[in-house]
DNA sequence: TTAAGTGCAAATATTTTGCTGTCAC
DNA sequence: GTGACAGCAAAATATTTGCACTTAA
């Protein structure tokens, strides 16, 4: 993927100014929100966080954010088996792709991060003939603790 | 994946009679129209065709319906990248896994099986020491005839 | 200055649920 | 006969949109 290896505090902010996109108060605190996320927020829990840093930020301006930072690459959705509701969960997009397991008793979501996905990816594009812009590869199952529990 | 080799045309609904699911009129429309689907059918079009057999039918019915499936193992949801919507895609389980490509620009769906994805699948149950019940691998990219054309 | 962005409220879309009556076994 | 299942309507959840006001560049 074309992102640079690097994993700068406030890259999402510089890719804004450099794409000349406006950057507003509201912006800067649901981007920050993204940045300093450990993982998997969804769109609730980064309004919430979003509002501790400016308490005017609105829900549809979340959306409205998550949107545009989607449509420049810069953010994945996932849907984690729908664990939890129907709604979807944002991360910051790294360099290496990761698969995610759902644990569908205990709600766990654990990342893996395998040579084998890329080549996988690879077969695809090359076999296929398909450009791959963004890939999902989602699990649910029962994590160690959960399968010893039962 | 459990399930047996041969696609027996009404093995949905063998499966409810031996497990001793209460088979209704309703019901009977709705796995008829799954089975007979070439593929990919959301809520709203598994009801309209199940209302084409028993105009009965509901809405609710058919995701009460739905739901049972997916408890059963018998059906995969899927969420083809969000092209079309918000909603769920569902399609018969079949014993292969398949990747499922979004063209993001002609929002064609294309399967794919792959030799790769099982064996990424066994290292995952391997390593992470995870049973896996589902899996969902999901590409967004542009298709070969999209390509050329841009 | 002004086009882009925002909050607010209302609309949409999708899925679930409570309730009362019906039907498969 | 009875417990599981149905339809219906209403609620719940998640996301989007129209519009008038505001603000970044």
């Amino acid at each position: 993927m074309p992102l640079p290896q690097t994993e700068i505090p406030g890259r999402l902010q510089a890719y804004f100014s450099e794409r000349g996109i406006r950057m507003t108060q509201q912006r800067r605190a649901i981007l920050q929100v993204m940045e300093t996320a450990s993982k998997h927020l969804d769109a609730a829990q980064i309004l919430r966080k979003a509002k501790k840093i400016d308490p005017s930020v609105d829900r549809s301006t979340v959306y409205r954010t998550l949107k545009l930072l989607k449509r420049n690459g810069l953010i994945d959705e996932l849907d984690l088996m729908h664990i939890h509701g129907e709604g979807h969960y944002y991360e910051r997009k790294v360099n290496r792709d990761h698969i995610h397991m759902a644990c569908l008793r205990c709600g766990k979501i654990m990342e893996f991060v395998s040579d084998i996905f890329e080549n996988l990816k690879q077969q695809v594009e090359k076999d296929c003939r398909f450009k791959i812009m963004v890939s999902r590869l989602e699990i649910g199952g029962y994590c160690t603790a959960c399968r010893a529990q039962q």
